[in-house]
DNA sequence: AAATAATATTAGATAAATCTAAAAAATATG
DNA sequence: CATATTTTTTAGATTTATCTAATATTATTT
């Protein structure tokens, strides 16, 4: 079975869309995802209702198949391999790299990712903390929460970002905080819900909700 | 100016088939490079004219401009840096690499081919022998001529191939050709212009015309 | 429950890239 | 040089992916 780019990329979206624990998956989610117009979101479900990648049932709604759930997980591997090699090997930015993997995983070439990967040294997880399936399409989960959910005096380490945009990501690591370090959280403002850390035992560090919202945290 | 992947794959035929010396290149011509057919050529060539990367007059045939070439020569430089990275670092075959490459060539981004080139330590030739124009579109040719064109007991050294077929690629492995190896030709036969050769003044070597005119050689 | 709003789908266009078949132009041949 | 052959282009379809505008369906509010 062969999709095509486009395929493969609104394939990813209602991937995405469908793990992030919403009842169902709206076609305006998913235009808002890919950056295009519910209309042509209708068109392509139903193809991809055609292609059993998904099972479609118009103004009802929709569910990712097992066999398209193998084959997201195949671009979503494709996707954080590239992107373990932009930032390990060429010495990207873990800003830079998502516009390059979003292109880089539609490459077409078994040997190509068996290759990288084991280049790589079989990575797992990207440099969002997003772990990356294996070639069978199976994933590792760690238990995580989001920073705003901690309680006073609870230690952790982050692990992973929810937002992987540019400016998020170059705003943490203007203050310091990065995929790895540990922090324990030193106070919290009812008011607000903003939120202050300790750093690497070393530094303080204050940031709103919508920030710590944004940064997941492996508690220990 | 932005080219789509068909316009940068048309644009790199007519680049090649103007380079092989010919007084020009024809519609028929691209289509068998290409693999399609002469009534698409002929429409893809209206449509590079109109974005001036060639000068198109119907019936009468076409010249690459300066601009065409420019492009052509960006394209060519990725497609041969990314073959040098799935060989030096991946270890592909180099029979292998040109499928993928010909994906990798089309992905679009400045700072990836200025990274990749420094982490490959600015390589000057792709596992063929062909040569890597620069950032700039500079390419540094070297003199070479085909081994079949040699004289007895002149010397020289293995520098590229002209036919990067799997099939030719896989028979020089076979036999114990490749690029960097000295040779000697050792005997011509007049006949069928078959040629013996000494290779590191080891092996000796027997090999068709056909066979020869497809190996490019440095005289020493 | 009827009216209104929100959401989703269809209809009809457009652009890119391809094809087959027909027509036109250039080249080769007797 | 007139005719035949080859080469090239155009005409008309098809597929994929997109859009806007219109319509249909579902959800929300009085
Ligand atoms: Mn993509
Ligand atoms: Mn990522
Ligand atoms: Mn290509
Ligand atoms: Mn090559």
């Amino acid at each position: 079975m062969e999709l095509t780019t486009a395929e493969e990329n609104y394939l990813k979206a209602i991937y995405h869309l469908s793990e992030e624990g919403k009842k169902s998956v709206s076609t305006n989610d998913i235009a808002t995802q890919i950056q295009t117009k519910p209309a042509s979101v209708s068109d392509m479900l139903r193809k991809l209702g055609e292609k059993e990648v998904i099972q479609y049932r118009k103004y009802y709604g929709l569910q990712i198949t097992a066999l398209g759930m193998q084959l997201a997980l195949q671009t979503i591997r494709k996707h954080r391999l590239w992107e373990v090699f932009l930032v390990d090997k060429l010495h990207f930015a873990w800003d830079e790299v998502h516009e390059v993997a979003e292109q880089l995983e539609h490459i077409q070439s078994p040997l190509l990712i068996e290759r990288l990967d084991a280049y790589l040294n079989y990575p797992k997880f990207d440099p969002h903390g997003d772990p990356i399936p294996d070639a069978y399409g199976d994933v590792r989960t760690r238990p995580r929460c989001a920073l705003n959910e901690m309680d006073i005096d609870q230690i952790g380490q982050i692990v992973a970002v929810k937002d992987s945009s540019a400016a998020f990501l170059r705003y943490l690591d203007k203050v310091g905080a990065y995929i790895g370090a540990r922090i324990k959280v030193l106070d919290k403002v009812e008011f607000d819900g903003s939120i202050e850390i300790l750093v690497d035992q070393k530094k303080t560090l204050f940031m709103s909700k919508d920030v710590a919202s944004n940064i997941l945290v492996l508690q220990s």
